[in-house]
DNA sequence: AAAGGGATTGTTACCGGTCACAGTGACCGG
DNA sequence: CCGGTCACTGTGACCGGTAACAATCCCTTT
């Protein structure tokens, strides 16, 4: 049987009252160092582990925040949750996933309902498909902090700068000598489309450069399918653009295929710049320019802004972080040969 | 303030006992339905949401199994991860996850421990870095599943078929013909390296053709770098070969851009078959053929083992999921011309 | 020597559920 | 009309900690 020892099993092999050990473990002052020293003696002996759930009973506290996100196996969110972990951890908290299957009927309000039952202290949702609002939820002053969502009353967002990330890439097309640059985003209801189209049109603009309706093409995905499909029609409508700017590498990759397919070289007939830069980036055929996204850091912030708000009761303000273009061989002057390889 | 509401906040709204709304919650058959009528109404008025911190007091159970993995934002561990959550959820459990980081000098153990702590009531390790024990830490019959691990008493390893894995790529190559074939391995301290050499061996043996030392090659990682240093290795030691099994996807990737650089084409003067089926496998050029691992079922697997050994106190055996070989186009005769593409 | 005070330790209640058992009232049979 | 049974409900203890307060003990002070 051996039930897992007590704080009063302790307390009594050590011959002092249960008050007397839970001083101990919490490090309390008032404790004669021969006290301290048996009661720890016992405790080593009975291998005495504090039971969390019987301290949370009391301080009605977890100890642990939730993340809710569509799908932790997407690169994008692992990597989320890999930072929000760290950053959890590494303030004594324990993070509880819930992953919510693209087939799944139920929305991410389900799960945060779930999330609030465990009595979680803070909530990161990650990417909703649905626009989060705090009424929403039984959100008894539980901190919810958005991942890549729509601002909301009482929601705080952390999100990576698509708009600036839209307009570094074209602005870097733009520097090249590029001026039809075409452009494959990704679905439309994601936000991050919109804002990376936003910070395309940006930049053409702040350049005097016309933003043509024919060289805005969608991606029914973020995949390389959609990406291949999405090009595929983009040169059957309006081809004689010299650049392509996809808003992931997925589509980037697929797109390039696409090319290729069609006897295009890359970058000698199109430069093409893409969005995550994802490992494989830097070794496709040619290495891709990309925008990299810190998403670990995101994940960290998220999980930072939760925290602080936990500790403080208010929260914070969102944060925008910011991206980082990361030059690599897909890009090249309009005309220009690429030199070989 | 509006603290949560209790159970007997309920029981006084209702004009009950505490113990006639925990029937309710409970399902119990004994209770009036006008009774449990008014008791609904009052939970549904409060909102009363009972604590699974209280409950599990009392049956000293917190219905989480817990993750400790050594880096989710890995793809092949997010899948893992994603899959133990599905099954979790399906299964009434939460999932908590621990993601030990490379840098981190703490070992799994640490991480073991804190789930102890935290009274999760089972663990699944998934590709310790270090042998795990079950007496290795305060494992007072908490049923303990590994994945990608070695075996060892008291511990249920789920796993990928590996050598089976290792056999089917080769066991494919010289269908299609080769005899000289080499292989890039992932860093030889992990388990599934050495399985897949087995099945390289298994395979060239039943076959009859000989085992060369110098055509296999330790990649140091299980990156694109690093594969592309090995097979820099392996062409200045050992040229030759008509085709290459490597241990990974982005190991293939790494090969075949060195390859490339040295005016060598794949499929037409080398042959390259991967390990994982990631996503871009079917983008690359040539299309990757490659070993595909049904990683979400590991997970799926290894929280099913898990939670019933926690339903029925025995702890299963272990199990070894088979891999698929998806064939695609790296691959052709030797000495064939590729169609061209 | 009695009172006061700090250091140390013990007592009791409480957190919010569940469990075991003890009522309570209605209905039944004898 | 009374005891017994059944359906339903209430009481109190308990799970394993923490918090508040009380009680010691040992000095010091007057």
């Amino acid at each position: 049987m051996a039930r897992q020892p007590t704080i009063r099993d302790v307390a009594e092999r050590a011959g002092v009252s249960h008050q007397t050990v839970s001083r101990v473990i919490n490090g309390h002052e008032l404790v004669s160092s021969a006290t301290r020293e048996r009661v720890q003696q016992a405790i080593h002996e009975l291998s005495y582990v504090p039971s969390p759930i019987a301290r949370g009973l009391t301080s009605n506290r977890t100890h642990s925040i939730g993340l809710v996100s569509t799908d932790i196996s997407d690169h994008f969110f692992a990597q989320v949750a890999a930072g929000a972990e760290i950053e959890a951890r590494r303030r004594g908290y324990y993070l509880v996933i819930a992953s919510v299957e693209e087939h799944a009927e139920a929305d991410e309000t389900a799960y945060l309902r779930l999330m609030v039952e465990r009595r979680v202290e803070g909530l990161i949702v990650a990417r909703p498909r649905l626009p989060i609002t705090a009424g929403q939820i039984p959100l008894q002053r539980v901190p919810l902090v958005a991942i890549a969502a729509r601002e909301a009353p009482g929601v705080t967002v952390v999100d990576v700068d698509n708009r600036g990330g839209g307009r570094e890439a074209v602005d870097f097309l733009l520097r090249q000598g590029h001026r039809r640059i075409a452009t494959i985003t990704g679905p439309m209801e994601w936000p991050s489309s919109h804002a990376r189209l936003e910070g395309y049109r940006d930049s053409l603009y702040a350049a005097g450069v016309a933003v043509l309706p024919s060289l805005v093409e969608q991606a029914s995905g973020w995949d390389l399918a959609d990406g291949r499909a999405a090009m595929a029609r983009l040169l059957d409508r309006a081809p004689g653009f010299t650049a392509l700017f996809a808003y992931s590498d997925l589509i980037a990759i697929g797109a390039i295929s696409e090319l290729r397919s069609r006897g295009l070289r890359v970058p000698r007939d199109i430069s093409v710049v893409g969005y995550d830069d994802i490992p494989v980036a830097a070794y496709t055929d040619p290495p891709l320019t990309t925008v990299s996204q810190p998403m670990r850091a995101v994940g960290e912030a998220a999980a930072g802004l939760v925290l602080d708000a936990i500790g403080e009761g208010t929260t914070g303000s969102g944060r925008l972080l910011p991206v980082r273009l990361v030059v690599r061989a897909s890009v090249s002057a309009p005309g220009t040969p690429d030199s070989g390889g």
